[in-house]
DNA sequence: TTTAGCACTCGAAATAAAAGAGTGCTAAAG
DNA sequence: CTTTAGCACTCTTTTATTTCGAGTGCTAAA
């Protein structure tokens, strides 16, 4: 025994016969039905040979004894890093992806919910996407205003085009002193600065200098370097989530699953990562043990050529990659488009 | 036949025995249990001819020939309009929950979503909350903040504390002029006054007296009126909506109800009538067919003594009701007790 | 190296049987 | 007239048993 598995053209091609007909049917594939899906005429015994052998090479396993073949992880891997062809786009489609995602008023936030919307229906799977990144965003504008005696809204403006506020309670009252008092502050100390400058360390010393107004003022700085944080840390929009139900193989992890995509914070830890123009993240290759179950494909969007969010889907490992990877990296080009146009600066 | 049938004592005991040991077990209830929970001593015999006439009046209906009893709607609803003894609170959960709810930092949101979370634990049901109803609001101010050559954030800040902004894209280069002359007609027309006036109509007029800037300034005020829109819609926040899946009986219809509570449109309806103190509805006695199955309980609360919004929670028609609406009610009064401290207006 | 043939495995579906909980009715007792 | 013991009957749930079929792995011949 003990023999070399060499991976050989037939192999390759019984490989992606495999994972194609397992992505469209979700029944493991056995030999003789495989035998017509070959451009080459070969008997089932051979087939089955075969299957062993990229059995043993781990990219299929059997459910069970006596059932026939599903990828592995390292199966769909091959596949989509070597054997998969990529699905032209439907000409009628993108026409009417770009229509429902460019219908907006031009807001962001609302034209990433539609792309979001597209995405889950298009896929049947639950969507995520990010607003642009707050990264290296500035203060555009930071202000006070009341709305009753003790009670002031805190307004943040970021170059990136995010508006933050927070309701604030004051112990003392609040006079228009206060309000330009604090304007003037940000004026000259915020401004144009990153947001990443407001942090408690900061604003500590700020406060301390401002004397006898420290503790009049200190409770609105506290709530602006909240409200700095949020626009720092990008939002994640969730859409589709119910999707999830029409994917029988999840089975009793649909639960689980939908739990751990409400919280937000690991979504952005997995929408974030991440060098190249596409992500692709099957079962066991996620982080995250709840996606053990799960494909994640990622598609980055830049604004003016710089990386700024994401798309995501989120499906059963049995996904049409041929077909869905062209498609979110379509739409997120397109959302990159529309949000470079909106946000241009010049 | 025909004999007529009266609620005697010892039916109003059985049926409440029934109601409050199917609340507790969630199975169909049988004579023979039925005998140890009762504080007389009667045959099983006795009690099943009792059930079988509690049955007959629609009180109590049978999922099949040879199963116990289970409540209808109308049982349930005798039950809580009669029979039931509300629960004392529980001097410790109030403590916390207390201690939980007022722990923000002021903001009406965050206030509402931590007493959803709250009650959502608590109850281990889906809860709702609205936002303090923005009927009566006025305009407090509004304005328009550059972000780019021709993007722009509209802001709008109404007197019930409410925030909305938008990005709006113009087609002309958006200069200080834009700014300033945006920033005069709104104080000059809308601050002070209430949202609903600003509606389509009243900004036509208003476009049309703007001569040569009508074209400059229509999108900015389309936004606005949108924005105005949005204000006044109540928001509704949704927590703890995958408690529901711990309920057995909702069976396979928790997806459709997730489904239903997922728009929160029908949400707003369903939370904003009632006069009374608590509303309950019990289920077919919601009008959503999607709740059919589904009791909710909602408790409003007020600001300054005016009814302003609302927390409710959804789960089983199978609820605790004599625990939970005392609970529903500390929490609301709560929520408004903190609320009008926060947006008091003196 | 490929292929036909065949015994074998194992899950899924179908069928049968048994158990159990609860009822309704009857007839006797209070 | 009301209550109760007794009992046959109904219907679901559970468990056991069987059957079926898809698919495999192995062997031996081509």
């Amino acid at each position: 025994m003990n023999r070399v598995l060499n991976m050989t053209e037939r192999k390759q091609k019984i490989l992606a016969a495999v994972v194609e007909s397992y992505i469209r049917t979700g029944e493991p594939v056995g030999s003789k039905n495989l035998m017509g899906e070959l451009d080459f005429s070969v008997s089932s015994a051979t087939i089955r040979n075969e299957m062993a052998d990229l059995a043993e090479m781990g990219y299929l396993e059997q459910p069970h004894t006596s059932a026939g073949r599903v990828p592995t992880t390292l199966g769909y891997r091959y596949y989509i890093d070597k054997l998969m062809n990529k699905m032209e786009l439907n000409e009628a489609d993108c026409k009417s992806i770009t229509k429902t995602v460019s219908s907006g008023s031009g807001d962001p936030e609302q034209l990433l919910e539609k792309a979001g919307e597209v995405i889950a229906n298009l896929t049947n799977c639950a969507a995520i996407t990010t607003m642009p990144a707050g990264d290296k965003a500035t203060v555009r504008r930071a202000e006070i205003v009341p709305v009753s005696n003790r009670t002031a809204m805190i307004v943040l403006l970021t170059s990136a085009g995010t508006l933050k506020s927070k309701a604030c309670r004051s112990d003392m009252p609040i006079t228009p002193q206060t309000v330009e008092r604090f304007y003037n502050v940000c004026a000259s100390h915020f401004v144009g600065r990153p947001l990443e400058e407001i942090g408690t360390v900061m604003l500590q010393t700020l406060v301390a200098s401002l004397g006898e107004h420290a503790l009049e003022m200190s409770p609105f700085f506290v709530a602006l370097a909240d409200l700095a944080n949020d626009a720092l840390s990008s939002d994640v929009l969730l859409e589709g989530q119910s999707n999830l139900f029409n994917h029988r193989e999840l089975g009793g992890n649909v639960i689980e699953l939908m739990e751990f995509l409400r919280k937000g914070d690991p979504l952005a830890k997995l929408i974030a990562g991440g060098t190249d123009d596409v992500d692709i993240k099957i079962g066991t290759e996620n982080k995250y043990k709840q996606l053990a179950n799960s494909s994640v494909i990622i598609s980055h969007y830049d604004i003016n050529g710089e990386r700024s969010g994401a798309l995501g889907i989120i499906g059963p490992t049995r996904l049409n990659y041929a077909k869905l990877i062209p498609y979110m990296q379509f739409v997120s080009g397109l959302v990159g488009k529309i949000l470079t146009e909106t946000l241009d600066e010049q």
